[in-house]
DNA sequence: ATTACATATGAGAAGCATCTCATATGAGAA
DNA sequence: TTCTCATATGAGATGCTTCTCATATGTAAT
């Protein structure tokens, strides 16, 4: 947690340690990212620094803290009756906009998330136990079949959507239609039924 | 490449400096790895060490080949007549057996593709094609069904096998279970059907 | 004006990294 | 024995890092 120095400065001050952070841990990872380039770069002593933050994953607790705020409000709510698969691509647009608005945030999430696999691990179940219920919930509507593990349909896509943007992202188009796909074949399956 | 001094070595030495490279490397992360820990660990000296190699990355590399023909060796040959679905089987059981008799392999691996995402990219691309060739010719074979994006379903399967076995692998039958179930779903989708 | 206190400052301590280089060693040839 | 040359050796050069600390500064209260 940033210390109340930190807090009682200047919103704009603020901003700039905050901006010269996003830019360095969205660059280098963690343990790659230098204070060094961030306080160059916010234009506050070294010294400072420590009146500020306790140590550099103080300072980049607080910034992921802050991102996420900014992201949810950037996406907004979801719409909670939609299907398993509606929902799917609903959080595809959602990655898409983020991208487009703070394409750094994608970057700084993206070497988040593979620099720290304890933390890719949570924020995988976590999305994992989102995904489920809703299957669940589409069991019992009838829309899924019931003997299905729902644990494996939730991985199977969210892996897929989360790799599919990091490696072709870019191309929006493209992206949506690949998830789309995927989502067909969830649906469908892909063997020639013989019956 | 390592330098003629190295491979003049005894093989006694040259194990000893592998052993303690994929003991560091599979340890940390290539950016992270010390040599100062791998030549102590290997029980030479400093200067030798540039002796053998031209630096860090050359060691690496090499570690990194021989690793490779190991597990090649390990793996043995794919049956070529198998379809897309018992190809996935049998690859997660490659997978398992690797992960079973060199499980610092494994760390390995994990931490290159990780770390390295450029080298991840290659690899992802490289299997992805052998897959999507096995798909489309399943399809030729009138197993798959031909408008499907062949893309897609190997960059479904793949990731999710490559997934689960990091963060589950250490429970194998549950993990062939995952994959299994995978495939089951890829085959025959999860919708009820209404027709 | 004086005191008190929060904050600002940057030089440098301390630690760790990779890599170089001058010198030592030891085996085979002349 | 003496010379040659590949190899061995480790101290330390150099450069990066995070983090500390003694001192300076500015602001508000007395």
């Amino acid at each position: 947690m940033p210390k109340d120095t930190f807090y009682n400065l200047s919103e704009e001050k603020k901003k700039r340690i905050f901006d010269a952070a996003v830019q360095e841990f969205s660059t280098r990872r963690f343990s790659d990212a230098s204070l060094n380039q961030i306080v160059k770069a916010a234009k506050i002593p070294w010294g400072s620094f420590y009146q500020y933050f306790n140590d550099k994953e103080d300072l980049y607790l607080y910034i992921v803290e802050e991102i996420s705020k900014d992201m949810h409000q950037i996406i907004g709510a979801f719409n909670p009756n939609a299907s398993f698969f509606e929902t799917i691509i609903q959080r595809a647009e959602g990655t898409l906009k983020i991208g487009k608005m703070r394409p750094e945030y994608t970057r700084l999430g993206a070497l988040t998330v593979i620099d720290n696999s304890e933390f890719m691990l949570q924020l995988l179940r976590a999305s994992n136990e989102k995904y489920i219920e809703i299957i669940e919930r589409d069991k019992k509507r009838g829309m899924i079949k019931p003997e299905i593990d729902s644990d494996v349909v939730a991985k199977m896509i969210y892996i897929f959507i989360f790799n599919e943007y990091l490696y072709s992202g870019f191309d929006e188009a493209r992206y949506l239609n690949k998830v789309e796909g995927a989502v067909q074949i969830l649906k469908q399956g892909i063997a020639v039924h013989q019956d």
